[in-house]
DNA sequence: TTGTCAAATCGAAACGGTTCAACTTCACAG
DNA sequence: CTGTGAAGTTGAACCGTTTCGATTTGACAA
């Protein structure tokens, strides 16, 4: 590996001073338009890419951006969120760099020690906190009081925290279907993993227990949430079964999940919701422009991004370490048409 | 504004020297514990951020990551592109860091300055080409040798560009209709600033030239491409016609306006295909798992955020300048269910 | 030819960390 | 006590730019 070109490889090369070079790179016009060129031509011959990092530590450049790690960035429930810390965090003059950490906690490692080492002013985390989580790289953000907040509570760690109670969200969406006359209710749990999923499941056992219905585990089907394998696990699950043995209600990890489940009682002919009603979760976009609109439990997810934007920027700004905070938003079932009363009220 | 909290002040107030701080923040074990213990607590008191970037200046950190600068991360297109990039970068080693312009030129030109200033090793952008684009963002950009993928053509500069022919993908489009026996085909354009849009219109008509049929201007039909948006605007298109006077088939802007369009469609009951046949662009992942399985013309999404992390990764890692490539996918139409055969063949 | 002044260029210091050879400390063996 | 070596700490040099006062150049007037 040759040694990397400098400004002073440059200055040499084209026989005048760093300063005049660095005038050029800075488009300064109190150079000679002659000597301009003659450099420009050299930095072009060298190749050379000036480091923006020895230029922002001398001239102490003032940028304002924060980071945000998703965990995945294609789901539209994200995509919202980061919408929503944008559009705050622009009002600051901030810009946001989103990424996708893809599930992988390695991945959100290296992104955190990405940016605190780029001198992105602060993060927001969407954690992820499958099994038991290592967390050094977020104690390691508190050693250098580098300013971050999660979107979910990670356990052994305090820190700023901006999310929803997801045990009341879905044990809401529950009730809802239990008080309109369903009692064969399923719930399409999402990737074993997860803790929103654990919780969910939680959730919806939760439900049972203040209702005269009891609970059985049966009632929890391992599905996932990408659309594909839903659509897929969906039709594994009804094929067997005989029409008076289906569910009346499913109650679904999350809208991508519900959409694929969907799309294959779609295929099955099986119709939503006079044969089995849908209950999603969280609202995402796409959720309202579906031709059966999606009943499901909204999420104020611009509201999330907005309120861990506002915290993150008054940590960034401020002098001294600020307590920690602790923000959680309230959830409610938007009810469209993917579900049906059954003791018709 | 106070003066910013350095290691020196750290070290002072510690009564220790500059290294040892340094050893504490890089976890060295060299420290003994009570000093460790000491001058963490002088960190915290005095809030110290250390700047990344003086550290990785001396120590010549090898950090790898690239950014991606999109027009807008909720629609599904770019994030797949997106995925398909990082898939390949992260087999070379670099993390993708992707941002929205939000179709903002101002966005899009801070951008790319932040990403060289954080050097940020190059970038992938779908530029921001409405009317007449300012692009010295772009030549400061060739000027410092920062490496970068455009992710369509920018008139007045030359680059690495990785994309479709958008006008060639929508005349297949046309051209299947009309060979099925379509005659009142209609486009539901853009908005009118995107070149996208422009020259989907454009290919539009072009298809006509080569048909028996005839193109008039009033086959362009201004929606947008929001689903809010379209959905709106297809309402006020179809409610002042009668039945007999429907266009069979709409040509859609993108997959998700085209949600749109068949989510009001459904809304007055018009039946897709029966009545009106709708096609879409782009193929994103939505457009597969919708109930009516969308007709459209799928572009190699993955393909092309591959290729483009492809060519960026091998100009980041030349020593020197090479030169630009082109790289134009080939679309393909994909009939689905949202389409119908007029002339039964 | 000389003096003058603006324009162009130079180059040492500065930015805020890390590095590492040299120096101190300190516990313990002889 | 003294000698020894490991553990802990110091501080000067360094990373690659920008900055800005000092210096040089060059055109023009006197």
């Amino acid at each position: 590996m040759t040694k990397r070109v400098t400004i002073e490889d440059v200055a040499k090369r084209a026989g005048v001073s760093k300063g005049t070079v660095s005038a050029v790179i800075n488009a300064k016009n109190s150079v000679k338009p002659g000597t301009r060129d003659h450099i420009l031509a050299v930095m072009k011959e060298l190749n050379f890419r000036p480091r923006g990092m020895a230029r922002n530590l001398r001239s102490g450049t003032y940028d304002k951006s924060i980071g945000f790690i998703a965990k995945d960035l294609n789901y539209p429930f994200y995509t919202s969120i980061v919408t929503g810390a944008t559009e705050y965090a622009k009002s600051k003059g901030y810009s946001v760099l989103a990424v996708s950490s893809d599930n992988d906690q390695e991945t959100e490692k290296r992104l955190t020690q990405l940016f605190s080492a780029k001198d992105i002013k602060g993060v927001i985390i969407a954690p992820v906190v499958e099994g038991k989580a290592e967390i050094e790289h977020l104690f390691r953000l508190k050693m250098i009081n580098y300013p971050f907040v999660l979107l979910e509570d990670v356990k052994g760690i305090q820190a700023n925290v901006v999310g929803i109670d997801n045990i009341t969200a879905i044990k809401k969406a529950v009730k809802y279907l239990i008080d309109s006359g369903h009692s064969k209710i399923v719930h399409f749990a999402g990737p074993p993993q997860s803790s929103h999923a654990q919780e969910r499941i939680e959730g919806f056992r939760d439900a049972f227990s203040e209702s005269p219905l009891i609970f059985h585990r049966d009632m929890i089907v391992s599905v996932g949430s990408k659309p594909e394998d839903s659509f897929q696990k969906t039709l594994e699950y009804f094929k067997p079964l005989r029409p008076e043995d289906y569910p009346t209600a499913i109650v679904c990890f999350n809208d991508q999940q519900a959409l694929g489940v969907m799309g294959a009682l779609k295929e099955l002919r099986i119709p939503v919701p006079e044969a089995v009603t849908i209950v999603g979760n969280d609202d995402i976009y796409y959720a309202r422009i579906y031709p059966i609109p999606l009943t499901t439990i909204h999420a104020p997810q611009h509201e999330i991004g907005h309120k861990a934007a506002e915290i993150l920027i008054r940590n960034i700004e401020s002098s001294v370490l600020l307590s920690y905070e602790r923000v959680i938003f309230e959830t409610e079932l938007v009810v469209r048409n993917s579900s049906r009363i059954l003791n018709g009220s």
